[in-house]
DNA sequence: GCCAACGTTGGC
DNA sequence: GCCAACGTTGGC
């Protein structure tokens, strides 16, 4: 059964529209062990994403991407050339996992993060937990739903 | 730009 | 293993 996750990235660095502009991206530079975890051990293929933007006014879910490959080594970490670079990792132990991901398609309305803190449905949801930072983080399937309802849409739109 | 929340680091 | 200091995230 698929799983179900929520990626946090910056518009003014990597929006939804590049995602769609490149076709697929690896998602580098996590440098959170939980994010990391998740990453490597528990994202699938064809798993859904929640592409939300953060640090920005309003922050807010923007579009849904799909995993299209696995944990591997965030090889930025290796990139002496790379702001993500981590002297601590090598071709032995990469220390930081990504994965890559591809659009599946916008929202038919952008999601604001207050829409989703004032629906019931989405009560629970680590998103709007207070004081969790997670840039990567797990969704319930039923939050899920309650995203794409709120942007009227469906899973079926979805394939 | 502020600052609360939280993760990491490193001395002890 | 504790915990103070520090850095980062991210909403506001």
């Amino acid at each position: 059964m698929a799983g179900y996750w929520l990626m946090k990235s910056e518009p003014h660095v990597y929006p939804y529209e590049q995602l769609v502009a490149d076709g697929s991206t690896h998602w580098d530079g996590v440098r959170n062990y939980q994010a990391r975890n998740m990453m490597r051990d528990d994202m699938k293929m064809g798993d859904l994403v929640l592409f939300y933007h953060s640090n920005h006014k309003p922050p807010h879910i923007a579009g849904i991407a799909r995993v299209c490959k696995e944990g591997y080594p965030d090889f930025t970490a290796q990139d002496t050339n790379s702001k993500y670079f981590d002297e601590k990792a090598n071709p032995e132990n990469p220390r930081w996992m990504m994965v890559d991901i591809e659009p599946v398609m916008g929202l038919k309305e952008i999601i604001p993060l207050d829409a989703v803190r004032n629906n019931p449905e989405c009560d629970g949801m680590l998103l709007v937990r207070k004081g969790q930072r997670l840039s990567v983080q797990p969704v319930e399937e039923e939050h899920f739903s309650a995203v794409l309802r709120m942007a009227k849409m469906t899973l079926e739109d979805l394939s």
